[in-house]
DNA sequence: ATTTAAATTGCAATCGATTGCAGTTATAAG
DNA sequence: CTTATAACTGCAATCGATTGCAATTTAAAT
């Protein structure tokens, strides 16, 4: 709240004696403002201690060189790497990013989206919640031709273009391996199957399954919301079952590892009773014991993508290319969890 | 970029018969607007679609409602922990939160703050980089009184309100408990010395030492990047020392976690023959086997006090309160990798 | 019914940059 | 030394909301 008043363009062309269109012209690159002139006003500027004010530019242009990103949960490590990627594309395309999340509940999804609405955000990335079912409050955007990128969790309703990594293949992959390894029996622990990517990844397990001429036992298939302890309770019902299973394909790390450490206290052994599957690669993964075989993510890359998309969608202003599905490859990684 | 014209207030006041200042200041609930014409107003401007042009609304009041946060790196589970804090308040306040991440690159560092300050957000929240050793990129703020809250890397020379975790009090706990389970030889893992957190986990460590009255073996002390790689190798070093040690306090988790990798593979057991404690509490650290007793550091309510701070000083408008340092308190964790 | 104070509402300036169009100056060609 | 053209520069309106102050209406008191 300083006191001194800053300077503007019109102190500058004041100095010098000109139109503040010049000033703003020549501040803005534009060409046709002599070499001289520009030069001239870049030093006054210079020695005035101008900023620009960004404020009243954006109201007249109405542009805000902003991009909302809406997402679950910040502290998460595949959020987070995602995040990073973004941060760093609009950053080197002059953007900025604002961030908000969710926390996986509706309401506060819709008014974070009405928020980036009003403040007039140039574009979003939004990752859904687990709970959103309806995408009113995301129609406002594609309506109004903000542009509009999905990443992850996807509306597949809404037009507009979509980050994704290959559910699909990561889960057949995955039960593919569990197979490899001798898994017969194998259950699914899956997320709730309003989200594309929780019903691609069941299917890519389905799919491996069948391929493989393995049934594929409905009491062994729980869709939960994947956090510690929903995948407690779901390991917990897969043991009660007369027919346990020897094989599990966790639709994330977090309910892995829920599995692991209640097997681990009920003295079932990983992988030798067991062989467990997780997805993401979170960075526990790696140090658990046993560690956790997983589908890696390219998060970051996923991030670099999105804002690539939304910004070259921005610059088109309104010519909009055609929407593309990105599927980014996962990698299965190999660990001790599923191998005997 | 849609077509079609925004509802002004313009449209409103001209739809009413009435001046857009009063139907401004119903919008603003501002009570010297008759109940009547607010309720009015209100129909209207929902039958309208009305949306406030927040650019405009900024523009002329001079605030953004925005918090800028500059840290090294977002996807590191401390620092999204933080974000989360700040977000979480902000929203909570009406602000928005614009995140950029440094990379531990001075000029970077530099030109994020410059953009913040064009962008005029109504304050920032900074961990400075590891290069980072001019402020003046940071000074601009305090001049203009702009409000600043360091926190974690924070700026001695700059009046501002910061927030830190008791790093000391930290390591004086960890060293204490391993005292308390029998620790007599205790090695430390510690990180460079020219960090001050590491410089206070140091002191920390060395005054629970002599307050049991324990000598400091200046051989059992190590200091390196605390890396994977680093741990590993310091670990080896410890365990070649003609005086092996029975505990070790490392400054994180990271080095912890090579040391218990480096016993386990050498059938040295943890806790049994060596306790073990690290620092920061990272996600890992609980599901290692065993798990390691370590020194939270609460990232989350970091960000939630660094926000809170911060708002209050911008709605202070000037007034500013004398800048505290805030030490957030730190709390042992006591997991299996120090309980015989 | 008249006066006075209080409660509302309206007027108009303002924030600072952008931009279409008109006006002016420099440059080149004849 | 004109004249035509290109290269610059300036004028003035505009974006939409906010706010101090003046004007008007309403309510209360006499």
């Amino acid at each position: 709240m300083g006191k001194q008043t800053e300077t503007t363009i019109y102190d500058i062309a004041r100095q010098l004696n000109i139109a503040a269109s010049t000033v703003s012209r020549a501040l803005n690159n534009n060409p046709i403002v002599s070499k001289t002139t520009r030069k001239l006003i870049e030093r006054t500027a210079q020695e005035l201690g101008y900023r620009p004010n960004i404020m009243a530019a954006n109201f007249r242009t109405k542009r805000t060189k902003t991009i909302g990103v809406i997402l679950p949960l910040i502290n998460r490590h595949f959020f987070s790497s995602v995040i990073s990627g973004i941060e760093d594309i609009a950053y080197k395309n002059g953007f900025a990013v604002t961030i908000s999340q969710s926390n996986d509940n509706f309401e506060k999804e819709t008014k974070i989206a009405q928020t980036f609405y009003s403040n007039r955000v140039d574009g979003i990335i939004v990752s859904m919640g687990m709970q959103t079912k309806s995408y009113e409050h995301l129609r406002l955007f594609s309506e109004k031709k903000v542009p509009l990128v999905f990443f992850d969790r996807v509306a597949d309703s809404i037009p507009a273009h979509k980050i994704v990594v290959d559910d699909y293949s990561g889960g057949y992959r995955a039960t593919e391996h569990l197979i490899e390894n001798g898994g017969k029996k194998i259950a699914h622990i899956g997320g709730p199957l309003n989200l594309k990517i929780y019903q691609d990844r069941l299917e890519g397990f389905k799919d491996a399954m069948s391929k493989s001429g393995l049934p594929v036992d409905e009491s062994m298939l729980i869709h939960n919301s994947l956090t510690r302890s929903d995948g407690t309770n779901a390991i917990k019902r897969l043991m009660q079952n007369p027919q346990k299973p020897d094989a599990i394909f966790c639709a994330n790390d977090t309910t892995a590892l829920s599995a692991i450490i209640y097997l681990r206290e009920k003295g079932i052994k990983v992988p030798q009773d067991i062989l467990i599957v997780g997805f993401s690669n979170e960075p526990f993964s790696e140090v658990v014991t046993p560690s956790i075989s997983t589908i890696r993510q390219p998060g970051f890359e996923m991030g670099q993508k999105a804002a690539d998309l939304l910004i070259t969608e921005i610059k088109s202003k309104g010519n909009t290319l055609p929407f593309q599905k990105i599927v980014m490859p996962t990698e299965l990684i190999i660990r001790e969890s599923s191998v005997r």
